[in-house]
DNA sequence: TTGTAAGCGTTATCAT
DNA sequence: ATGATAACGCTTACAA
């Protein structure tokens, strides 16, 4: 049973040292300049009294308490984790820490979590809005925090954006399906309520109408980004096939759950369906077969986004906003056309 | 071009109220009795102002930020991806935030991380350990946060534990293959470096020998957990095959991956070999066949981790260790065993 | 280079 | 029930 002793703080730092406070301050920030002789005398102190400077009172002085946080709709979803996985080794690297937060595509969470952001006084934030009908920006505008909207995005604001080309996305899901003979093709998009499944949708549908296949409206399906929504899709794509020879999902975990089920129902991929996924996640690895699909630069987005918001906070140059570009992954489940 | 007026303070708004700070303070935090009249003007105070308490400040003084992190190896593990999302849900639930961290399976940050979190002043803090030979609970004895440790925990520690019973998860997997009829039976484990691994192993193991079918020694295999890993394994497995009619990976990622180098390989499961894995997260149900599997009650781990904190900051009580218990859940990877 | 002292925006401790 | 005032532990002018 060892006593506890109470956790030094500044001042017995300084006493023990026999300096003020301001040089011991000094000596851990290093902004500025002291003595060599001074800073030994701080060291041993702080080390004798294994001493750790309080991140708080820290940060309630200086307005900085070194984090950034990030808000995405669904800590659960492929994207998303992959997402956080990339912007926690970029904040890391750079000396910050990461406050997480699922806003559970729940808009009224979302801007309670925001405001919550705000009070913390993070230097700045990243989060992928929950829909369309968001006003979470709103609160955003007036708060002096650089803020980083990403992936889903509203144009209609003057918050910073990083966002795929969607539309482009759609076109070479397109053009991939086309180059390999199909005519006849589907398109399991996500959400409406989320802009960037109409753009997709848009890209994808307008290739094909240009090359002379526009897409028969009865082929276009709609789920929620879930595995269990392309599951429960499989049914009405059955009732397209065999007309219909390409499948085009928005996400390779719905794309998955299409898998799944054309497999239970004694349909071969890609012999008799093509089936596409978008994102490029381990999942696209996983399954059987392995799935065709348009990459995201998850790691680059990532990493764009973390600087954008040092580079805000450093009042060095301010990005309005930037454009990704996707990219063609061929794998197994996409397939040329056979006749018959 | 719209004035960023000064945020309001929580001086502006007794000023404007007409009373004392502390009746401000009192209003919002609702702990003392206030005058109903004197409340409703603060309230309107308040709201004209657009006044946010701010939450550093107030950390800094009652010590408590209303945060608790939450620390894992590897945030891409889907495991712990479920953790994370389990693990948010309840603490937001309580009012509080989370901060998460990855180590990244190193010690060394391992160690830098938990000393953060502890000068952040975090109400608590869940972690899984990097691996056995942490010495990161040492810095947190001394501490007076409540800390969880989860999943992969060391025994010699006066920390607050909660882990499956490993053990039985092993003890799980061997009855299931021999109630099939196998008898020729290998294992993927993960590193024997975390113990849990050498737990898992042993369960089964020892499940089989009293059972009268001894593992060979030469079937046991390793990995990382990772779907890699798994993937690399098939090799090694193939060797074994088709002497070994069955094989357990101690996690669905690396289950995965060998279902997949095993379907490249030309070999049917569960028709020639029978695999099972571990976890029961999506990724089990996601692959064809779908996995049998050990299931861990995830969130139901996460809950307790959450109460257990809050449990011990109220003074409740204080749990020691929990014991979780692991559950079958047969799918579509294991079958009878067939003869020829 | 170093020290003094004034905050940062709350909550907690006393009085009243 | 309310108010004045002292912390909380640090950073940062401003002096010396």
């Amino acid at each position: 049973m060892e006593a506890r002793r109470k956790v030094a703080s500044i001042r017995d730092v300084a006493k023990r040292a026999g300096v003020s406070i301001s040089t011991v301050s000094r000596v851990i920030s290093k902004k500025i300049p002291v003595d060599a002789k001074t800073q030994e005398k701080v060291r041993d102190a702080i080390d004798e009294l294994e001493y750790r400077p309080d991140l708080i009172a820290s940060g309630l002085r200086s307005k900085s308490g070194k984090s950034i946080g990030l808000l995405v709709p669904r800590i659960s979803d492929p994207f998303f984790t992959a997402l956080i996985d990339h912007v926690d080794r970029c904040v890391i690297s750079h000396g910050y820490n990461l406050l997480l937060f699922n806003t559970h595509s729940d808009p009224v969470f979302e801007e309670q979590v925001l405001d919550n952001l705000v009070r913390r006084h993070v230097d700045g934030i990243i989060f992928s809005l929950v829909s369309d009908e968001s006003r979470a920006m709103e609160l955003l505008t007036e708060v002096d925090v650089p803020v980083v909207m990403l992936d889903r995005v509203r144009e209609d604001t003057k918050l910073m954006q990083l966002v795929l080309d969607n539309r482009k996305a759609g076109e070479i899901a397109a053009e991939h399906f086309l180059s390999l003979g199909h005519t006849s093709i589907a398109c399991l998009a996500g959400p409406p309520k989320i802009r960037l499944c109409v753009e997709r949708q848009l890209g994808f549908s307008e290739t094909l109408k240009r090359a002379g296949h526009p897409m028969d409206g009865r082929h276009a399906f709609n789920g929620d980004f879930s595995f269990e929504s392309g599951l429960a899709a499989t049914e009405r794509v059955l009732r397209a096939v065999p007309a219909v020879t390409a499948v085009w999902a928005q996400n390779d975990l719905m794309a998955a759950g299409l898998l799944k089920g054309l497999g239970r129902a004694g349909v071969k991929v890609p012999e008799q369906v093509s089936i596409m996924g978008m994102d490029d996640l381990l999942v696209a690895e996983i399954v059987s077969p392995s799935l065709s699909t348009v990459a995201q630069p998850v790691a680059e987005m990532a990493r764009r986004a973390v600087e954008m918001i040092l580079k805000t906070k450093d009042k060095m140059t301010i990005t309005r906003k930037v454009l990704l570009k996707p990219r063609l992954v061929v794998r197994e489940s996409t397939a040329k056309i056979r006749k018959g």
